[in-house]
DNA sequence: TTTTTTTTTTTTTTTTT
């Protein structure tokens, strides 16, 4: 444990002052003066101090144990202090006054499966105190170690012991860990975990796989690698497995499978499968056969076990112990189930869920519900039949706590050999498979938290084959520091000997890095199983929600996907909110749900009585009052008829499905800088090295058809050219700093159209989705041909046209004619892992958005390219990072800021022209050229201006096209109620004036009103009936513009020394906000509040030399007593 | 110090000395 805090506190230091440095080249030119440095040093200073004791989390724990040791026993706190804190550092005490062990396995019953399925409750147990003990010696048996647990009920206080033996007393527990008792306490708050009673489920949280439960028996690393990393492999094998799992399923819910009806089916599966052949390098010709080959088996398989002939039930081996026993299947219940188990922290999906009689010679014939596995492969040694019979035993654990039943055994079909096999759950199996998962779990979270992987197998004959070999051996280089690998040799050296000292650093700062922000994801997930377990509402889910019967129906059926849609609404339908967290009557609430949840969210649908998870599904609707879900199969409630009647009569709840992929793809994308190839070595370079990018120089490329287009292009502006000549002449890279309203988008086009003058193959990225579109919209304006790749529900409508789905691609060989005649793809950064660019290379990345995506996320699209080109401008808004202690240790540093600041030779800037002068002078340090007088000199203009009110005239006035209410003189107080800050009045007056500009001829659509709080965008969407007007945060308005903003600014108080640090502190929001008005800027706020802000002081001086500052006052605002509806709207 | 928010799917399929 102290070893682990020693090496975070190393970590934390080198990338601390590594922090540091980096920090102060992200400082804007005006803040870069010695007054400022030597504070900001002095904070990170104190904060990297605190991080030095250790993870977060275990200080998070610690505190949280000892407060709850507190409340629970009721002593004085120096007392309890003094014991944690002594447990904690003496885990390994032997003691002698502990309980001995009962005669317990004689005294209970044995039983295969814990009887108590569904009956206990599942608390999860914070872990206080473990020791480790020696059982007072027998006369007989030498002296047996075990350990003890002390452990607090989190829920109720309660305390409890628990006693591990046997094989459990391995078990690998800290205090501060969460177990789950599979178990009954005696009286005394005591219970025995053994050999032959009970379980103990160690992170309960961590729902592990089976398979990968299963598949970590031969080499751990490469489990938890499978966990944390996205795997790019496409193999065939693989996929011919997927393709026959779907037909042995047709063919099982079939009513009437023939030959011919499965034969039908491979052409549909096949089909639907195209892009993963691609991926795969085959076509459907080549594993058609493999397919139909198999059909034969699967029918004869499915005719022998449905009993479709009435023939007698197959014989079917149940091991030594239980023999032969006839097997026939009365009833496929699903297929392709999903069965998570907090309780006992498994998941899986189940090939088929079967009801089966079974029947041996001696006992009366018995209904059975079970798991039936199948699998494909080739071989079955005894090393893979293992693996299969423990991934069914696990499957039959999920199937118990779905069903709520015991369910002790299994069917395992291998199709190569046309062998079922029949699995009895042995407890013993269950202790071994269960131990393994504990000690998974800890892998896994020890690496989330710790960056710690389990040692490396060093096998050679397995390590050769496994697909992780390289990552696996980079890893170990890094983490070890370049200890080599004794097992290995050659194939470790051959592998890390490019790698230096600085790779290393590299490599395990971003790891860590995106652990701290993976984490936080995490923590949200599990806050969801924890309120399954205890009943506690979770913040963000709707609960007591019913499905709406008032059409008759309880689910319409979209025939386009072939999904199920259900339409869910409040349980108590008198009440519109159905939100589950907070006070119900505040009226804010109702706007924070459709915050939390989104059209388009992925979401898990769950039972709020009986807490089991029923299904995912998609958010195709939500207003206030419904939400509708689509579902690719119809909700069934396992263990029940699931008539429509059943499906009304439940109370469901809705939590956010947080996926965690995008943290596997990050990982992922920054260890491939890292292979031993060109193309990593090179990216590696630029990136990791950080050395200079080379052009070519002119002489070279004056003959060049692409560049003498760019000068004969008429309707680009000086910085515009040279920006495009930049890309054109980049050997290795060229950054684009496109500041707000120089025309970037336009910039880009025509650098494409240069580039497709060379011949070159590009790829468009960027983060979001609405970017890519963005520029596609105009690429297609001017004609050029691109292949748009991602999910089709999330392409603008505009360009769904291009993507291949929506094309009449039918086979394998169209895809590949598509994708090669194309030499414009666009894809998003997370979207690069798409099977259809699996092998395809280009010449030229360009990423839109740069200056706000994360690094890791970043070099997945790199990986594709020779050269690349960053647009952005990290002036603007960084990437979004959650997680403070990674924001802090430069997450937010995206690859075009590091590359920037490092090489700013590199860049070339499109300038800011006209109304930007303010943040031009604020920002960018007056380095900015204006471009033509005629944008300089943009002017908002009226055909006539008619205000009712003087005050208003002034704002509106063409000759200030900066302005700046103040409302010092109203006041305009802020208010505030816990994290919720907002200001009527400001609401008030932005919308006076937005209904003024809107009476005065300017369209809605021109307008856009901006506020750095999402309370206040929603005061003022209420107090602003123009739908054509957008009403946004700043952060979400980045990226856009309009003619005329209005900004409110909310903070505002009577002592301002206590708001400053806020949100508008942040010097990038600021100018985010400044540089979105084309022609005409409106600001409201309080001068006095925002004096205390540096920046936003510089501005509002700026604003007083232009005489653009305005005060209103309470005789200008309060007539018609309109002010006083408005603040009541709260 | 009280905030900001977009992406990607899930799990699983297989292989061997």
């Amino acid at each position: 444990m102290r070893d682990f805090a020693i090496r975070l506190g190393i970590f934390y230091f080198l990338f601390h002052s590594r922090f540091l440095y980096e920090s102060l080249l992200l400082l804007p030119p005006w803040m870069k003066n010695k007054k400022h440095q030597v504070c900001l040093i002095h904070n990170l200073r104190k904060k990297g101090g605190e991080q030095l004791i250790g993870g977060r989390w275990r200080d998070m724990a610690l505190l949280e144990l000892l407060d709850q040791v507190e409340d629970a026993i009721g002593v004085d706190s120096d007392t309890i202090c003094d014991k944690a804190t002594h447990s904690f550092k003496s885990q390994v005490g032997i003691a002698n006054d502990l309980p001995v062990r009962v005669n317990h396995t004689v005294e209970r019953t044995k039983s295969h499966i814990p009887k108590d399925i569904g009956v206990f409750s599942n608390y999860n147990y914070l872990v206080l105190e473990v020791s480790e003990k020696l059982q007072p010696a027998d006369s007989s048996a030498a002296k047996c170690p075990y350990k003890v647990l002390r452990l607090l009920n989190e829920q109720t206080g309660e305390e409890r012991a628990v006693n591990l033996w046997d094989e459990w007393s391995y078990s690998v527990i800290s205090p501060g860990d969460t177990v789950n008792v599979i178990g009954q306490f005696d009286e005394g708050g005591n219970c025995d975990i053994d050999h032959d009673n009970n379980f103990l489920i160690v992170h309960p949280d961590i729902l592990v796989s089976g398979t990968r439960v299963a598949g970590s028996f031969s080499c751990p690393r490469r489990a938890v690698l499978d966990e944390r990393l996205k795997s790019n492999e496409y193999s065939i094998a693989a996929l011919c497995g997927t393709l026959l799992h779907q037909i042995f399923q047709a063919g099982l819910t079939s009513n009437n499978p023939t030959i011919n009806f499965l034969e039908c089916y491979t052409e549909v599966v096949l089909q639907k499968n195209i892009e993963s052949l691609f991926a795969c390098g085959v076509n459907e010709k080549d594993v058609h056969k493999t397919l139909i080959d198999g059909i034969p088996k699967i029918y004869n398989w499915i005719m022998l076990f449905r009993n479709m002939e009435e023939r007698e039930d197959p014989n079917v081996d149940f091991g030594c112990v239980n023999g032969m026993k006839k097997v026939g299947i009365s009833e496929v219940i699903d297929i392709e189930e999903m069965a998570w188990a907090p309780k006992y922290g498994l998941k899986g999906i189940v090939d088929a869920s079967v009801r089966v009689m079974v029947q041996s010679r001696k006992d009366k014939p018995e209904e059975k519900i079970m798991p039936v596995e199948f699998k494909t492969g080739k071989s079955t040694n005894s090393q893979s039949s293992v693996e299969h019979n423990a991934q069914v035993i696990l499957y039959t654990l999920l199937m118990s706590e779905r069903y709520q039943k015991t369910i002790d055994s299994g069917l395992l079909y291998y199709l190569q050999t046309d062998h079922t096999q029949g699995i009895m759950v042995q407890r013993s199996d269950l202790v071994g498979l269960i131990i393994r998962r504990n000690e998974l779990a800890s892998d896994i979270l020890k690496a989330l938290l710790l960056q710690q992987l389990p040692p490396v197998l060093q096998s050679p004959s397995m390590c050769r084959g496994c697909r992780h070999l390289n990552v696996c051996s980079i890893f170990h280089k890094a983490h070890s520091g370049g200890v080599e690998s004794k097992g290995l040799g050659d194939v470790f050296d051959s592998h890390t000997s490019h790698l230096t000292s600085s790779h290393s650093k590299f490599l395990c700062h971003w790891d860590h890095l995106i652990d701290l922000e993976a984490k936080g994801i995490e923590y949200l997930k599990k806050e969801v199983w924890r309120s399954y377990n205890l009943r506690t509402r979770n913040a963000g889910g709707l609960s007591s929600i019913v499905i709406d019967a008032s059409q008759g129906i309880p689910y319409s059926k979209s025939h386009e996907d072939n999904r199920f849609v259900y339409r869910f609404v409040p349980q108590d339908s008198s009440c519109p909110a159905i939100i589950s967290d907070g006070d119900p009557s505040s009226a804010s609430l109702k706007t924070d749900l459709d915050l939390t949840l989104r059209s388009g969210d992925h979401v898990i649908l769950s039972n709020e009585s009986s807490h089991q998870t029923i299904a995912r599904g998609v958010i195709s609707d939500i207003s206030q009052n419904h939400i509708s879900v689509s579902f690719s199969k119809l909700l069934r409630i396992p263990g029940m008829s699931s008539t429509a009647h059943d499906l009304l009569q439940q109370v469901w709840r809705i939590d956010k499905d947080e996926a965690v992929t995008s943290f596997a793809i990050m990982r992922f994308n920054l260890v491939q800088l890292f292979l031993q190839n060109d193309q990593s070595a090179h990216l590696r370079r630029m990136i990791v090295d950080l050395e200079a990018p080379r052009f070519d120089s002119g002489s070279i490329v004056s003959q060049d058809p692409a560049i003498s287009y760019v000068w004969s292009e008429k309707s680009l502006n000086d910085d515009q050219r040279r920006a495009i000549l930049k890309i054109l002449t980049a050997k290795d890279y060229a950054l684009i700093l496109g500041m707000p309203g120089t025309g970037k988008t336009s910039t880009m086009v025509h650098a494409v159209k240069a580039l497709l003058i060379r011949g070159t193959s590009i790829l468009l990225t960027a983060y979001t989705n609405s970017a890519v579109d963005n520029l596609l919209i105009k690429l297609k304006a001017q004609g050029i041909d691109f292949v748009r790749v991602g999910r089709h529900e999330a392409v603008n409508e505009e360009v769904r046209g291009h993507c291949l789905s929506e094309t009449n691609v039918q086979s394998v060989e169209d895809i590949k004619i598509r994708l090669e005649q194309a030499k414009v793809v666009a894809v998003t950064c997370l979207g690069i892992s798409s099977p259809l660019l699996a092998n395809k290379r280009f010449d030229v990345c360009i990423m839109d958005e740069a200056g706000q995506t994360t690094l890791p996320v970043s070099l997945g699209p790199l990986r594709f390219a020779s050269t690349f080109v960053l647009v952005g401008d990290h002036y603007q808004l960084p990437p979004l990072v959650q997680s403070t202690e990674a924001r802090e240790n430069g997450m937010g540093m995206s690859l075009f800021c590091r590359l920037s600041e490092a090489h700013p030779q590199a860049i070339s800037a499109l300038q800011s022209q006209g109304i930007m002068e303010l943040s031009n002078a604020l920002i960018y340090g007056d380095r900015l050229r204006c471009g033509s007088i005629e944008i300089a000199n943009a002017k908002l203009e009226f055909s006539g201006l008619n205000c009712c009110f003087p005050w208003l005239e002034d704002v509106l006035n063409p000759g200030r096209p900066v302005i700046f209410i103040d409302t010092d003189m109203l006041p305009a107080l802020e208010e505030r109620d816990q994290k919720i800050v907002n200001n009527p009045i400001e609401a008030h007056i932005i919308a006076e004036v937005a209904k003024e500009l809107v009476k005065n001829g300017i369209g809605g659509e021109h307008i856009g009103i901006i506020t750095p709080y999402n309370s206040q965008a929603n005061l003022i969407r209420s107090a602003v009936c123009i739908t054509s007007l957008e009403i946004h945060t700043i952060d979400k308005y980045q990226g856009r513009d309009k003619d005329c903003i209005l900004v409110s600014f909310v903070r505002s108080c009577e002592n301002p020394t206590s708001c400053v640090a806020s949100l508008l502190g942040d010097w990038h929001r600021i100018n985010v906000a400044l540089t979105r008005a084309k022609r005409k800027l409106i600001m409201v706020g309080s001068r006095k509040t925002l004096l205390k802000v540096p920046l936003l002081k510089l501005l509002i001086k700026k604003v007083e030399e232009q005489s653009g500052i305005l005060s209103v006052s309470k005789k200008d605002i309060y007539q018609k007593g309109e002010l006083i509806r408005c603040s009541q709207m709260r």
